[in-house]
DNA sequence: GTATATTTTATAATAATTCAAATATGCAAT
DNA sequence: ATTGCATATTTGAATTATTATAAAATATAC
């Protein structure tokens, strides 16, 4: 569950990547304590917090190339800002459309039943479920 | 299923908006032939080839206007992008991740089950199902 | 018709993301 | 070990989608 820095630059070794200042800082920050889900922004923050500096441009392609290895997965939720999750099982999300948190939802918790045939030559690539959460104001 | 210039004028001072030159062609292309997903940008094109001439902020603005008022709702499938649709029912879609393409998935058709209890303190405001489809290259 | 509120739009601003030039790394040859 | 070199990586600058501003144009109410 908790990853040392050798862990870390295994993990990022096996990806075919070179194990940089930057990439294990925020291999760090992504995998050394658990699953998370973060922005860009969010995680360059972070990052600049440990001292460690970091441009913004290198965090998107850190997050993209994380993501091709199958490090990380996109989840799309909000339309004017991404989201990385580090866990990359199948499984869906809460979302709290006022604070912007995402919330993992268990496999086997919920189904998806009945999905009607696909567009023609089609196959599927996933299925995503997002169950958007308010805090009605009372 | 298909509303004529009566009927959308009606529709826009239903809102509470004006109808507008730009606004009724706006309308004329999202209301006039059934139900459409449609980005800013392509809604933009699809307006001037109708030889009236409409700025892309009057675009944004429109199309927000229509969602608050219940006309429109955003689909959020593309993080680099918008979509609006014009069917307000509850229901789901594909996406096609290669032509970006959006198609409704029927009401009634698939069915969502055993979503596990919300996070303390909040309450649905929807649940989303998007099936991520693509053509394989064979 | 005139007043008032709404709408449009040119332009500027912003935020997320991508691009491309500069730099760092890994590896092979000496 | 050191050097040379191809390739990977980083980052400042550019690009993109979208939103804000604010002045001119238009629509409605009287
Ligand atoms: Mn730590
Ligand atoms: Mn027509
Ligand atoms: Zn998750
Ligand atoms: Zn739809």
């Amino acid at each position: 569950m908790s990853l040392n820095s050798a862990d870390l630059e295994k993990k990022i070794r096996d990806a075919r990547l070179r194990p940089t200042r930057q990439r294990l800082a925020l291999a760090e920050l992504l995998y050394a304590h658990g699953n998370r889900h973060v922005t860009a922004e969010r995680l360059h923050s972070e990052v600049m917090e440990t001292g460690v500096s970091v441009s913004l441009a290198t965090i998107y392609n850190n997050l993209h190339q994380f993501t091709s290895a199958g490090l990380l997965r996109e989840v799309v939720v909000d339309s004017s800002r991404s989201y990385f999750d580090t866990n990359v099982t199948p499984h869906h999300h809460f979302f709290h459309e006022q604070t912007g948190a995402l919330e993992d939802i268990p496999k086997g918790a919920l189904s998806v039943q009945n999905i009607p045939s696909l567009p023609e030559g089609t196959e599927i690539s996933s299925v995503d479920v997002i169950v958007r959460v308010t805090t009605p104001r009372r």
